[in-house]
DNA sequence: CTCTAGATGTTCT
DNA sequence: GAACATCTAGAGC
């Protein structure tokens, strides 16, 4: 019997397994369908990567909300990030997304993303997918797991053969040796920076197969 | 190809 | 004041 990824095991399963299980799902959006090939896990008491660490604040609250809606926050003062909420409500965990694979045209994006050199540049990386797709703070608390939202998640029915690395960005000390960021396997061309299959960060990365509960 | 600076809201010290 | 789940342009190799 397959196991299926819904919003009951998106709160109940550790974050890092539902991220791994979640690769390859697709989301879908008023822009086109995307696959979702690049996810990093954050939260838990133990995460001092998460913004949930330190408990809520205005900003991270929806971290904190029922599972499978989705926490939108600016980094750096410049750019919305793209999270689906995870664990139980008042546990305080997030996916974030961090890159998508197209499932049709591109075309309408580009005028989002003007300074794009090529279609591999409109959609890896977190900052890049806001911007492709209009996603800003309005977004923020949005149910992912309606079934009949404009924006929503299919999940896929097998899970992914996936690659794993550090989370980027974070500063030494502050989770960034933690294994939680997940590649799907086929999908290297499209992920963010470092790439797997970029030969000069190969050994930062490990190759996993199919995990499922 | 790699590296760096600068943009700047939210949160913490 | 400083740090931060990022992106871009521009410099340099």
């Amino acid at each position: 019997m397959p196991e299926l990824l819904g919003r009951t095991e998106l709160a109940e399963w550790p974050v890092e397994i539902a991220a791994q299980r979640l690769l390859a799902s697709q989301l879908i959006t008023p822009h086109g369908r995307f696959r979702l090939i690049e996810l990093e896990a954050y939260g838990g008491s133990e995460d001092p990567g998460s913004h949930a660490f330190r408990g809520p604040t205005p900003r991270n609250l929806t971290m904190f909300g029922p599972a499978g809606h989705a926490y939108v926050y600016l980094s750096y003062g410049c750019h919305w990030m793209l999270n689906i909420a995870a664990r139980p409500e008042q546990e305080g965990a997030a996916i974030l997304v961090r890159a998508l694979e197209p499932l049709e045209s591109l075309q309408a994006l580009r005028a989002n993303r003007p300074k794009a050199r090529n279609d591999f540049d409109l959609l890896s990386g977190p900052g890049k997918i806001t911007q492709a797709l209009e996603i800003s703070r309005e977004m923020d608390g949005l149910d992912l797991f309606d079934p009949d939202g404009e924006w929503r998640i299919e999940v896929a029915e097998e899970p992914s053969a996936f690659y794993r690395s550090r989370r980027v960005g974070l500063a030494v000390g502050k989770g960034d040796e933690t294994l939680w960021r997940f590649i799907s396997v086929g999908s290297e061309r499209w992920a963010s920076r470092p790439r797997p299959s970029s030969t000069a960060t190969a050994e930062r990365f490990s190759r996993v197969g199919r995990v499922r509960m």
